[in-house]
This record gives structure tokens, C-alpha cells and sequence, in this order.
DNA sequence: CATGAAGCGGATGAGCTATCCGTTATCCTG
DNA sequence: CAGGATAACGGATAGCTCATCCGCTTCATG
């Protein structure tokens, strides 16, 4: 088996284009990759290159704050089932406003790289024995599934980012996570009853 | 006063424009000006004279919709207090999912026409009626604003939209509206009847 | 029906994306 | 450390989309 070596002139520039590129999404551009070759200072057929589309770029960038979160997943299993679901949605969330990298991979229904598909199917799994324990438990409506979860996840982090400015983000976030979770949830605080 | 009569040839184009434009929204493609121009057989120039950019287009699209809900708005007026505001919310979603061209005017920060603008405005008056009434009523919580109303119904249609097919779409709204209302109800039933 | 103005259309320049290929840097072997 | 094989680089540019300009046509009016 010949391993291929990554030569480091590669590595160096694929680093430049990754640093290049994430400064460009947290100043809320949008990733053309033109752009970033010329903000790096590096030749076009290089970064197209090493990432064939912004998408994979994108994923690229996203990476690390996903792979923090299904640590985090992982790590709420210790926790009260109640606690470690919610608080699992509130990472999840706080993750989309803070990186704007992550929002678009989570809404993707494809994946430029296989390695974030990979990714994702972890979060998902992990979300999943979340929601069953928080449903096991009975603080959770039993019709919710996993899939919803994520929906509305990704819904909460849409309503407080229309008409709104970043500053405003944050709370609204928290507002609005708050009326999902006392509408799906079972019993406990928080809940209304009728 | 000098009466600015318009030519018929003139509205005949604007309206064979919007009908194209239609088809191209329902079908779920973008709108690119040129595009829509050779589908209408009608030169480039004659479309952007009429809609200086595809935002205009689509407001103009959008408007009959945008009509039809505030009439809504104003017919609910009779109904109980939570009915009324519930129904709307369901309407307005509704609508969204229907009309593809409704949803990016409603999330829209700044719109292209002023007529759209008056009649968001006009719309958002409306909700923001039923909502004091239903506050008043005491079956809302009195902490959600105006605003929040709006961003919910644009959250709940985005969570229905993400990995979803456009089959999955309307029943996933009603489920996640229900959420949402559970979520932000003080009293009476939960579900939404009508 | 003549005249002026409003409207039309498509040719086209400006701008962006993504590829091809000649050149350069890196790695490995002797 | 020299030399060759090859992986990687870079920018010129072909292809494409957008939106404007301006000569021509159609309509309304007296």
C-alpha cells in the first residue's frame, strides 16, 4: 500500500484558504471562491483545487463547531434527561447564531463532503438518544421524532434571524427555543396547564 | 393635470411578464430576468423596464396573496378571540406554502415596491389586532409581540421546509404550529379546531 | 393621417466562474 | 547533495449571466 504524503506547501495553502475563507463568513459574506484565492493571495486553480465548490468550503470551515457539538451531545448523557435534552437544543442553536458556517450545513439536504454526511449522521444519531431518554422520561410528547427536532431546531435559529439584527439574535433565540420546548414538553416546570 | 395614460401594448407585456414569472415561482425555479423574457418571447429590455430587479417581479407576484390574507385579517375580526388569531396564523402559513413567491417577500428586511411595503404594513396592523385581542382575552401570553408573531409563522415554515419534500410540507406545518401555539398559549384548548 | 412620445428589442460590454496547461516547489533515491 | 519524478501551483482565458444603451416600432392624439 503506497501512502500518499500530504506535501506541505499543500498543507500550508490549505490552511490559508480554510483561515482566508472563515474570515470572510464571520464578516457575513458569502463564500465565492475567486475571492478568497485573492484575499489569500493564492492562485485560483488552487483553491478550486482543494475545494471544488464553496459548499465544500463551507463544510470544511463548519467542521470544527460541529464536532464540538456532538461532544457536546455525547458529554449530556450524564445529565437529567430533561436538562440534557434542552440544553442540547440551546448548544445546537447558540452554534448556528455564533458560526454562520453551520447553519447552511444543518439546512442542507445534501452535503458537498462525505466526511460532514458522516458528521451529521453523528449529531443526528446523538440528538436522537436525546430525545428518546427526554420521551423514556416522559417529559416529552412522544409524537415528536428525531427529525422534527432538528426542523425545529433549524426554525427556532430562522424566526429569530428574519427582521432582526445580530445583536437582537441571541435573545429572541432564547424566547423562541422556550416556546418550542413548552410546546412539546410533557411535564415538569414551565409547563401550562390548562 | 396631465393624465400618464398607460399604452396597451405596454400592459399587455406587463401582464404576459407576470404570467410567465408565475409559472417559472410555481415550478419552483428562480426568477432570472432574462430567463423570463425569452419564456415570454419579450425583449430583454421591455422586462427590466417594467422590474428593475427579480425582487420587484416577485413583489408584484406576491401582491394578490398578500391581499387575499389581509382581507383574511380583517374578516377574523368577528371570530373568538383565539380562534381568530390562531386561524390567521394557520392561513398565513398556508399561504406561505402555496405560493412560493409569499415567503422571501415575508422575510424580506426591505422590499423593492413601496405598495409592498404598505401592504405588509397593512398585514402586520392586522396580526398585530388579533394578537392584542387575544392578549386582551388572556389566552396568549402577554410577552410575545407583534413582531414575534410574524417571525414565528417564517420559523415554523422554514422548519417545515428543511429536509423535507414539498409533499411532507403541509402536514409538518400543522404539527409545528401546534408546537407553537401550545407554546405560546395561557389558557384553553390547544389545538387548533378550525 | 401625421406627428411626437412612449415603448420595444437585441446586440453587447461588464463581471464572474471554473478550467486548462505551462511552470515551479517538494520529495525521494542514490 | 544532486537529479529526476511528480504533486502542486498560478493566472490567462473561455464560457456564461446580467443589465444597459440606443436605433427602431407602435400607439395615442389632434
Amino acid at each position: 500500500m503506497t501512502t500518499t504524503r500530504i506535501r506541505k506547501d499543500a498543507a500550508r495553502n490549505w490552511q490559508h484558504i480554510v483561515d482566508t475563507a472563515r474570515r470572510f463568513v464571520d464578516d457575513g459574506g458569502s463564500l465565492r471562491l475567486n475571492d478568497v484565492a485573492r484575499a489569500a493571495s493564492i492562485g485560483v486553480a488552487t483553491v478550486y483545487r482543494h475545494f471544488p465548490t464553496p459548499e465544500a468550503l463551507l463544510e470544511t470551515i463548519a467542521r470544527p463547531g460541529l464536532e464540538e457539538l456532538v461532544v457536546r451531545a455525547d458529554h449530556a448523557a450524564a445529565d437529567d434527561a430533561w436538562e440534557a435534552f434542552a440544553g442540547f437544543l440551546l448548544a445546537g442553536i447558540d452554534a448556528q447564531l455564533r458560526d454562520a458556517s453551520i447553519q447552511p450545513v444543518f439546512a442542507a439536504t445534501t452535503h458537498a463532503l462525505p466526511e460532514t454526511t458522516e458528521l451529521v449522521t453523528r449529531l443526528t444519531t446523538a440528538t436522537g438518544h436525546l430525545l428518546d431518554r427526554a420521551q423514556a422520561a416522559g417529559v416529552v410528547n412522544p409524537d415528536v421524532t428525531h427529525a422534527d427536532v432538528v426542523r425545529l431546531m433549524c426554525g427556532v435559529v430562522f424566526a429569530a434571524t428574519v427582521h432582526a439584527t445580530p445583536d437582537e439574535r441571541a435573545p429572541l433565540t432564547r424566547r423562541y427555543l422556550d416556546v418550542v420546548l413548552t410546546g412539546i414538553r410533557t411535564a415538569g416546570p414551565g409547563r401550562i396547564t390548562a
